[in-house]
DNA sequence: GATCCGTGGAC
DNA sequence: TGTCCAAGGAT
């Protein structure tokens, strides 16, 4: 029998923990408010794993916020113009997954009466939601004994067996471990313990083994080699690439834009016109005295980026050649990727961060 | 499997 | 300053 006297259950072990040690979050329902009945709003548990796929806590809560407080229900969301979405989305990155935030959340009003279905594989159907995601919406959300593997899970996991075939090939052996130790029980509290003891004990530089619930079974610090695991494949070197912007303003103070194609590199997303830096290119909005403002730098997933920054004036009514007019009092950079609101500072202030 | 897709914080 | 990394998904 795997729980024997001398084999320590290891999901009770790290619920255990999670029952003192869960960290609060906005989106989380704790573990004394589950039993007292208390059930998750399956349209606040997905939207705040869409928020972090690949981003941080820290970054995720406001922005989980202001969703939250201006689309309270999924039906809202699906309602919402796409323009609000993408501003709201700002400077959250990967815009992916804006766009299909809002395709998911139209499919479940259209297809699914407004009402999020309940299963892993019902809701790997939906835009945006992949095997991570259907997981952590099916434990955390209907207690479905599914398994979530993210970053965390793969680093704890790699050390608790001590796996040393490096990511991403491991994956589908860290994936099946991952879903052995899997309790039937309590699945939405022991998939969120799993990922909080990853982001809180078993981190990836100097994690705190003296204090982990799984220290005992953990083979890895048993044979001392806990920090350099799990191994992964070496990424490419980051390319240069260098582009300009054509930020143009009218007499009157409109600011002049341009709505990217969904597609591609901060696809929906509204900013200036540029060329020679994102693979789409094209000619200056119209004919004028540029004046360069000076050089953005910033750096993308899989390139760092130097953009040169172009300024003119334009006579009120000019029509251009690309984008359109944004009168003043409407336009916040804040509703611009992070490079656009670099490049608008710059213009703007004569500096990229004010 | 490989590539594309953001951002900001930690070290 | 440069690198790594974070509750990944789509193609």
């Amino acid at each position: 029998m795997r729980d024997s006297a001398d084999t320590p259950d290891l999901p009770a072990l790290l619920l255990d923990w999670y029952d003192v040690h869960a960290r609060s979050m906005p989106w989380r329902t704790p573990p004394a408010d589950r039993r007292n009945g208390t059930k998750p709003d399956p349209y606040r548990v997905w939207l705040s794993e869409v928020m972090l796929q690949q981003t941080t806590v820290a970054a995720v809560r406001d922005y989980f916020t202001r969703f939250t407080a201006r689309w309270p229900t999924v039906a809202d969301l699906a309602a919402a113009a796409d323009a609000d979405v993408m501003a709201e989305w700002a400077g959250l990155g990967y815009y992916a997954r804006a766009r299909n935030l809002l395709a998911c959340a139209r499919a479940v009003v259209d297809l699914h009466g407004g009402i999020f279905p309940a299963t892993r594989e019902a809701l790997l159907t939906l835009p945006g939601i992949g095997p991570y995601t259907a997981a952590a919406i099916a434990s955390i959300a209907h207690d479905e004994a599914a398994t979530v593997v993210d970053g965390n899970v793969e680093r704890v996991i790699s050390r608790l067996r001590l796996v040393t075939d490096p990511l991403p090939a491991s994956k589908a052996e860290l994936t099946r471990l991952a879903a052995e130790l899997t309790p039937a029980a309590r699945a939405g509290d022991y998939a969120q313990a799993i990922m909080d003891l990853g982001a809180t004990i078993c981190t990836p530089r100097s994690p705190a083994c003296g204090i982990c619930p799984w220290r005992s079974p953990c083979r890895a610090r048993a044979e001392g080699v806990e920090a350099t695991l799990p191994r992964k494949t070496p990424k490419a070197a980051k390319p240069l690439r260098e582009g300009t912007v054509w930020i143009a303003r009218s007499t009157g103070g409109d600011w002049l834009l341009e709505r990217r194609p969904d597609r591609g590199l901060l696809g929906g997303m509204l900013g200036f016109p540029g060329t020679g830096w994102d693979g789409a290119g094209g000619p200056a909005p119209a004919p004028a005295d540029w004046q360069a403002a000076g050089e953005v730098r910033h750096t993308f997933t899989h390139f760092h980026l130097i953009l040169t920054v172009q300024t003119a004036t334009l006579a009120q009514g000019t029509n251009p050649l690309r984008g359109e007019w944004h009168p003043q009092a409407t336009f916040r950079p804040a509703d611009l990727p992070t490079v656009m609101r670099k490049a608008h500072d710059l213009a703007a202030n004569g500096r990229a961060h004010p």
